[in-house]
DNA sequence: CCGTAACCGAGACGGTACGTCGAGTCTTTGA
DNA sequence: TCAAAGACTCGACGTACCGTCTCGGTTACGG
């Protein structure tokens, strides 16, 4: 008996190389032309596909930029620099770097932006981007802990709330520094936001 | 003695009552629509309008469309109550509140991406909203400097700095909060948030 | 007090200029490509104007084709060759010609067959077309009665019916020859027709 | 000697049965849905076979057409009615109807104006549909000579002119009453277009 | 009785045109 | 000069079919 495999049966099936050459086309897209001017025939022609194939994969502009952008972030590491504020610091240059490219700044405001009218948008960017780097908030802590460097945490519902709040505040003040105020966030910038952060963790711990 | 504006000379002069029904139309479109359906035709019937009208006044959806926002922000105030944490808190609350109603939104977010490639627009967004509010940090300050909270500041280098860094940490991650992670900021959360931001910058300090 | 025409009041008026411009290129297609390769894009370019202007005044492709194939019949007109046999060969000769041309031939066959699907399509065919060139038939008898080769018609519609049975007749046989048979309709082949016809409608009456 | 049939040699053989059930469910499709609006991937899927299949069968769409709208022809016969003229009346009266019905109007006139412009589809034309009823036209005149109500024909050539002729004529008459005109070719309308008929050949002769 | 070759269904593919919509401009009449 | 109205050019939208292709699977026949 052998295993069987109820997707894919019929048909010709999906060239599975095309979704590559789509997500690259479409980043390729964001940095020349930026979000509003990006058109999904563009993007086609890029990834040398038809029109039609794109629809076939993505429902629209949001879902697929969405895709394209998440990508992005999944370079993203945790550095072991020796101590918690070090840790961070890395980390959150890291994240500065990508937020930097302009195919990141133009597309993820943008969907943001879509998905305040979107729920189903939201949930997409929240499982493809927010929650999977959510897992560098946790490594930290538990390397940090491992040192000693912070208590065991007790309650895992506390626990819970203050890495969203982490993640708000981190993700929050870079976003912001960088696509509103403008400004980099250079090494500068990290160490006195890191030295207020982890202060704040602190003395409310 | 009578002003001469030679801008205003000859012809019908424009009917000043036509920019507030305007901007109010196009809340009332963005809060219906959300940015990306929102059209200037829709927004120029809605203000018993023509479209030549519209685009005598403004360059493009952008342009009005922060005009249209920046009032939303410019009922904030800070509140006397007492004490710098609980200030803080009161003023970020007012802050969420604004956020989360969905003119703010739908149509902050989506000119802040398109901000991303439009220096002129972003630098619009800037005065218009964000260096209109930064008045809140700088009041927020002196009074707690009056109260003995806080140290007179003797760097004017370094107090703007820091008011920077606050500004992006507070909108950052009310906007965070509210946007992406698409959780209410709260009470609770408001006063986690407050506890962490007042601790670390006294021991930054 | 001035008479109001209440049309064409307000906004600017459609240019006059494009719907010539259209019905020429839109013959020039059927020539080059034929119905079914024509499309309403490529139309709008030749006549350097936009697909938009061209659908506010047609409803789809099948209208613009009749009314630009209509046109094209304007031009028949029934010779003085001294007897109705001979007025009836160079009528038909015309039209003969007429159908040979390629935008007739292939536009006009192609929105008789749609028009079997949709009735507004065949009365615009039948009032632009087919009415308006039924005067000829009309004409010839008139013609014929004054020169004693016909006796005056009694009852009117008896006269009606018998004018469009040559109608079918005539149009019928040249379509026929032309378009199914592949065969020109010339001289010779006129000729025989005619006689055949005359000869009936002299035995039949 | 055996019969050397090297087309069909290896592999599964085409089922049979898939033409005819092809060529039905295009008859249905041209009753329900008119030439313009059938597709031949919902021909296939009425007919219960694959597109693949029908494109192997067929080159396109016209060629299908022409083919489900010739078999509704064979079923015409030339009834012995006692007279030329009566003879002439019945075939008429049953090419009328055939024409009434929506799958032979909706199909038929559209591949002649396909055919226009494709020498190859107006040959299939002629050889599937025009030809293959020339036999009635010719059955007719053979019957009417045993009757002795036509001379015998000496002159070949001139036979087939005047065959070519007749049928012009009342294939051309009666497609363009049903058609054009969209008048029903009913009884009435058949009788006084036979006694022109006759009454034209009879003259002319 | 086994391979080969043509068939079959399903459905993805690159194209092309569709008809609509919105942006932003222009041209009219009227205030 | 501004205003309302509406036609204008332009370009993208998302959909629908076309005709081709690539699958896995199914018949027949011929060795």
């Amino acid at each position: 008996m052998q295993s069987r495999t109820p997707a894919s049966r019929a048909g010709r099936p999906r060239d599975p190389a095309a979704d590559a050459a789509i997500l690259a086309a479409t980043r390729q897209a964001l940095v020349e032309l930026g979000w509003s001017k990006l058109t999904l025939g563009d993007v086609a022609t890029r990834a040398g596909v038809a029109k039609t194939t794109l629809y076939r994969r993505w429902a629209g502009k949001n879902e697929l930029v969405v895709d394209a952008v998440a990508e992005l972030f999944d370079e993203l590491e945790l550095p072991d620099r020796g101590s918690l504020a070090d840790d961070i610091e890395g980390v959150v240059l890291q994240f500065a770097a990508i937020l930097a490219r302009p195919e990141a700044k133009s597309g993820l405001m943008a969907v943001v932006a879509e998905a305040t009218r979107d729920d189903a948008l939201r949930e997409r960017i929240r499982s493809s981007i927010v929650e999977r780097q959510m897992r560098l908030v946790l490594q930290g802590r538990a390397r940090a802990q491992k040192r000693g460097e912070l208590p065991p945490e007790p309650d895992p519902r506390e626990a819970a709330r203050t890495v969203d709040l982490i993640f708000d505040v981190v993700a929050g003040a870079v976003v912001h520094r960088t696509l509103v105020s403008g400004k980099a966030a250079d090494e500068e910038w990290v160490r006195s936001f890191t030295r207020v952060l982890i202060g704040g963790l602190a003395s409310s711990a």
